[in-house]
Parts: structure tokens; C-alpha cells; sequence
DNA sequence: AGATTATAGTTTCGATTCCATACTAAAATA
DNA sequence: TATTTTAGTATGGAATCGAAACTATAATCT
């Protein structure tokens, strides 16, 4: 009987703490747009990529990053080796702006917590997220750090540090590690494996 | 760092969970609604209450409303002691239709929750909402149990339970206890008071 | 290679949503 | 009694979104 309020108070604050009508400007879509290409590695800033983190089609995702664009807050770049993709990336004013999100309220209140309460909370919000993902064919976004195809022993072999991600075959720089990612893939196996194929 | 990681999680998952487009022929909005009057006790069933905790407009609300009452998901009855007011009431049909809601499948997975996390978890959530509803300047709802106009010693006097509420001052059926109320004012002075006015 | 199919992205259209505003009617207050 | 507040409803315009059609590039299949 809980479980039910739960989920009622999840919807309910997701609501309330995206905010109403236009913060500075933007609407809460565009924020939600905003904080997607802050935060999504280079393979995944693309607007289907958006699209299928925001559990939208891709032709409103291209109406939302449209609208980004032409305000500035965005850039697009054509891909070199694929001519049919796009990159986005944040400006600097976009950046800048970034304070003024009206998802900080609910971050400050996060904030207020104690520190351990804050560790296994976000475990167990992580937990819902995959549980529902799953239940709704929606793809679900995470970092290498948990993906299968993650592969790099962190120690610097040759002088360089040799993170690689095994599906788009690319060597990693040591931010992208937290970055969120379309190609994400659950699976924990032992941190020190070698990749058993 | 990871106080914004658990804030975009719980909007993501708001998002995910409300069921995208219909759902069993009802957009999320309408399914919010019908979750609220499901839920909200006799003197919180009006437009004015939903639209509060709803985070919207009074136009809004009645909107909604509006579509809901005709596709025969409410009742209206006009409030006799006042004249402008208007109560809402779930119908059978409803009731019946309140398993489809898309937010089942986040139930479902809170449910699959340890119980002892289940306990934690809602009380953190209630601890966040309650921290962005007070900066939003959007009211509170909640049930008598930690209500301060909430006044009787569930003890049976002379036969009959003596809950009620000091705001509306009425009589308290042991079902409302549980109900959601817009006059809900935080507040948890020892259980057992008197009412020191 | 040439034809077919799949993928990335965009555009357009219609339905829905929602806020702002204006409005009616019934309390509450002066 | 006159004024103000409150409850609820309508209307118009902007924004959102999904479905479907469309362009261009890549991948696949004889």
C-alpha cells in the first residue's frame, strides 16, 4: 500500500519541481533539452539519441532542438564520417545559463539530505528508473562505469590512460566516463576482467 | 554532485512513468486527475483543490474536469451550503478503469522494493516534496495524521469514533483520516493534545 | 556495381494542453 | 446596501506532441 504512494509522490514532484510555464525563458522541454546535451557523451548529443532518452519521437525532438538552436543554446555540427548525423553541443551562453534551471530547487533539497540517505536514495531511484525502463521498451542511459562494453584496465600502460568503449570502438577521455550514453549496456561483471568475448 | 543526479532521475522517471500519448484512452493529465479525486477527501474534491495541488491553473483544472465529467469519469453535485461550489466524485466506471492506470508499472516496481527500503524511501520523497512545495510557494496536501487541525482522541467516548477536523469543524469518517486534504497544515505537536486554541 | 532496405534527421498537420484574460454568480466584508 | 473576494467557467492564442510524409546518406543484398 505504500508502494503506491511512492509512485504518486514521484509523479507529483517530477511536476511540481520542473516548473510551470517559462523560467528565464525556457520552457521546461527546452530545460529537459538543455540538461540532455549537458550531460550525454559525444556518440549520444544527436537528436534521436534525445529523442529515445526523453521517451519522445524524433521529430519533436528535432522541433525542441530546433528551437535551442535558434536561440543560441545549442550548436550543430555535421558528422564527419556519417553525413546523415548531427552533433549538439552547448554554447557558452547556454552554460551560463544553466544556474538559472528550475530543476535546482529540487537539487538544492537533495542537497539538504545526509549524506549516506542520499547514496542509497539515488541506488534505489536508479532501480525504479531500470524496472520501469524495461516495462516500457524505453531504452535506459548510463555511464561506463556499469556497461559491458566498457574496456580499459584504468592503469596507464604506454603513458596514456586506456579507457576504450567496445562498441563504437573509440578511446574514452577520463570525463566522458560519467557521461550519460545511448549504448549503454547493464552488466557487472568482475571490475577486473579481460573481455571473455 | 549526486544531489543532481537523484534530481534528474525523479523527473526523468515522472516522465517515463506517466505513460506516454493515451493509455487505455486517457491522457496522463486525465489519469492525474482521476488519481486526485481517487484520493482527495469530501471537502478537497473541487476544481479550486485540484488545480492547487496540481500545480496549475484554475482554467486548467476545469478543463480537465470538464472532459473527464463528460466522457463519465466524474460526477458533479453542487454544494448546497455554497452555492458556488462544486464537488467531484469518481464513478463506478472509474473506479473500474483506476487498474489501467499507467502508473501501475511504477507501483509495481516500488513494490518489488524491500519493505524496510519502501519505508525510508517514501519518507525521503515526502522530505523533498515538501522542501520544493514550500520554495515554489505551492501548498502542501496531506493527510490528518500529521495535521495540526486534526482533533480527536481516537478513543470511542459514547459509541461512536470522535475524529474531526477544527478547520472545517465536521466530523471525520475513519476512511478520510487517510485522505489527501487541501487544508493540510504541517505540524506534529505530541499525539495526544487537547487543543490549546 | 546496382538495387533494395534501413537509418538520421526534418517538416507538416491536426489534436491536445495550457496560460492569460475576461466573465458570471455567489459569498463575505465593509 | 455597496464593495470586494472567491468558485467556477469560457475563449483565444501559443506551445507541445505524435503520426505520417519526405530527403539524404549508409548499409545490405543479390
Amino acid at each position: 500500500m505504500d508502494s503506491r504512494v511512492i509512485a504518486e509522490l514521484i509523479l507529483h514532484l517530477g511536476r511540481i519541481a520542473s516548473g510551470d510555464g517559462f523560467v528565464s525563458g525556457l520552457t521546461p522541454v527546452q530545460w529537459a533539452g538543455l540538461r540532455y546535451f549537458a550531460q550525454a557523451n559525444r556518440f549520444s548529443r544527436t537528436p534521436s539519441a534525445f529523442a529515445a532518452f526523453h521517451g519522445t519521437t524524433r521529430g519533436t525532438a528535432s522541433q525542441i532542438i530546433k528551437g535551442l538552436v535558434a536561440d543560441g543554446y545549442l550548436k550543430q555540427t555535421r558528422s564527419k564520417t556519417d553525413g546523415r548525423s548531427v552533433r549538439l553541443d552547448l554554447t557558452k551562453k547556454a552554460r551560463a545559463f544553466l544556474g538559472d534551471d528550475p530543476i535546482e530547487a529540487l537539487v538544492r533539497a537533495a542537497d539538504a539530505l545526509p549524506l549516506r540517505v542520499r547514496g542509497n536514495f539515488s541506488a534505489v531511484l536508479q532501480r525504479l528508473l531500470g524496472s520501469v525502463a524495461l516495462e516500457a521498451g524505453k531504452p535506459l542511459f548510463g555511464t561506463c562505469e556499469t556497461c559491458v562494453h566498457f574496456e580499459g584496465d584504468g592503469c596507464c600502460q604506454e603513458g596514456m590512460s586506456a579507457y576504450e568503449c567496445g562498441f563504437v570502438k573509440e578511446a574514452l577521455t577520463a570525463d566522458e566516463l560519467e557521461q550519460l550514453c545511448i549504448n549503454f549496456e547493464s552488466g557487472k561483471p568482475a571490475p577486473t576482467r579481460v573481455g571473455t568475448a
